[in-house]
DNA sequence: GGCGCAAGTGTGAGCGCTCACACACCGACG
DNA sequence: CGTCGGTGTGTGAGCGCTCACACTTGCGCC
């Protein structure tokens, strides 16, 4: 006689198990676990007694007990670079989504330095954890390299990890945003685009100066050399000093928006405006950049659809493993064109007629 | 005669397991178990020899069989709000580091909303993955009260949940900030402050507005009715405008920087000029601070560190259940003053002499 | 009417560990 | 010199599931 609504539980630690749902049901734990998986073979009625059990039990599969006998996690490990940038921290929102929506777990590490030895030890951790597959988000150059050459247990996707070879089957190109940028510019009637550039340790910034110096090289622009900052503000702000001090610097090219932001401070500092005596372009769209001053021109990137783009192809590696060409994939980043660009206005020359 | 230096593998996913160490070390697969978990009980010598197998064969302990005999996950629960906002992140940040570093693992979750609904079925989430302890990071209020009033099976931690009381015996006092905040600007000269408040349903808000009007109300200033933003540079703009109109307006606290990002903008489109005309401050010290026109005022809290308290009390809570008196902790921000703020500069009346 | 066959269901074993013991072995004690 | 108590080690069982089967039924078929 089953004392039915009452709360029993088998388990050591308390929680119903899933003899207690086949109990309850009147079915063995076997048709329980098929219902759980939702296999066929089990009766519509059967399957909606084994539910209503498990709904007045409270029971819920165990994770460690499933993935032991199945030798299956079911859960991703997500490396990245933890930061105060805008793209690695957005791309790795949408990695986390679309990677629960896949029915994985996800277990995530933010590595303050992204560097090689720090990345082998957390795909070490993560191969600990025993996850399906592992996400890297934004290496540096030489993480990325060590971590394709490791011989991985699992399958490993590097997200603008940089060389042209690609781990799990695709391949951003992201070349076209900075290209489109300096196009802007020269359009607007400048003689060159300088470059502030990020640090080159990361493919993103190494990405950056390739679509310059093309789009530059193109229009038989002139090229600089570019300038080497590290994403922050402050690097911006310091190599902007530099540059304000150039009467002959009529645009500049920001690698990231928080670059721009201490540019055109240490541009307004020396009095030169923005973008009346030099045009500035970001890079990224960060939400502060609209309320700038001025209101910064940039490029914006769909960081959660690449995130979800990469999760898509991990998981069709790990589920299907073998097959997939590597699949190159153009990200092109929007222009977003706010007050921080202008016309290109000859500066008046000293001693000569103004205009 | 053990083939020694041959990777052999008994399991059936190919990875070795205990007894293939045990019989490489020639001892019980007991005495790897408790190797492993550094229980005392094992000759020095029988230890080393089993270290020496274990990296010989490059073991690795299953985390589900693990957990699935000892009935512990090992895992904690992390719900946080994931947002472009500096705060949470940060403070997720020396959360995840603090959790790791105590030989947890975390799962991680982000929401895009932390409301009512969410924070359950977040928990809900939590739960079924059978963490140990969860830990949320700035839910709004009704949320966190829902937290709160749920019987949760596990130790649950509120980091910024607003109300006194509190789930796992902290409570951060943060309305010392907002009350320094300020008292800066009245030094200054400034008859009163008005609020950029952020959204009321989170406590770090709310908090922010108490700590505003109490030093106000301490120092007889008159006390306007704050402005609602929503955290976003967007909402700082917007309100900012109606702030600009009004001539009587000298300073301004906001509720957080990037408010003051927006603010400033419809200030300066205004014509009014910072610190000239407005005083203006923030709040978080986002790394962009410093390099904004002009470099904001603002207050630096440690949220790395706030994190990192947080963790040490939940998992105090979790490795010695019950004691624990809730412990009143004070945050008190560092007040960081750069050019966005300045003396009270009385407007010249119009029509009427000056001064 | 006995056969095959599918659909639905149950049984045994085992995933890789930890727990609670049981058992050796050693020196020290009366 | 037998017994006690430690210290080190091994044994049995079982955690809560999934896997690979084996087994029932009911049905249509020759």
């Amino acid at each position: 006689m089953p004392e039915s609504g009452a709360r029993r539980a088998t388990g050591r630690h308390g929680a119903p198990v899933m003899v207690d749902v086949a109990a309850l049901a009147g079915v063995s734990y076997q048709t329980v676990s098929r219902v759980i998986n939702d296999q066929p073979g089990v009766r519509d009625s059967t399957r909606e007694r084994v539910l209503a059990a498990m709904r007045e039990l409270g029971y819920r599969p165990s994770p460690a007990a499933r993935s032991l006998a199945s030798g299956r996690s079911r859960m991703i490990g997500i490396v990245t670079i933890g930061s105060d940038l805008y793209g690695p921290a957005t791309t790795l929102r949408g990695v986390e989504t679309a990677v629960r929506d896949a029915g994985y777990s996800v277990s995530t590490e933010s590595l303050s330095r992204f560097d090689r030895a720090s990345a082998l030890a957390a795909v070490e951790r993560m191969t600990a954890q025993r996850v399906e597959g592992i996400l890297a988000i934004d290496p540096e150059v030489d993480a990325a390299t060590a971590l394709r050459e490791m011989s991985p247990t699992v399958p490993l996707m590097v997200l603008r990890g940089g060389l042209d070879a690609v781990t799990a089957g695709v391949q951003f190109d992201s070349t076209a945003g900075a290209h489109n940028a300096v196009r802007h510019l020269l359009d607007l009637g400048h003689p060159t685009v300088r470059h502030l550039a990020g640090p080159q340790r990361f493919e993103a910034a190494r990405t950056r100066v390739r679509g310059w110096r093309a789009a530059l090289e193109e229009a038989g622009a002139p090229v600089h050399e570019p300038l080497q900052g590290d994403w922050s503000a402050r690097s911006g702000y310091a190599t902007g000093q530099v540059l304000a001090a150039d009467p002959d610097v009529s645009a500049v090219f920001a690698a990231n928006d928080q670059m721009a932001v201490g540019l055109m401070l240490a541009l307004h500092e020396a009095g030169r405006a923005v973008p009346g005596d030099v045009s500035v372009i970001g890079f990224d769209d960060i939400p502060e950049a609209a309320y700038l001053i001025p209101p910064l021109t940039t490029l914006r990137q769909d960081f959660i659809d690449e995130g979800r783009r990469a999760v898509a192809m991990l998981l069709a590696q790990i589920e299907h493993p073998g097959a997939a060409e590597p699949i190159p994939v153009r990200m092109v980043p929007d222009l977003i064109v706010r007050s921080s660009t202008g016309r290109y206005m000859p500066r008046p020359t000293t001693g000569g007629p103004p205009r």
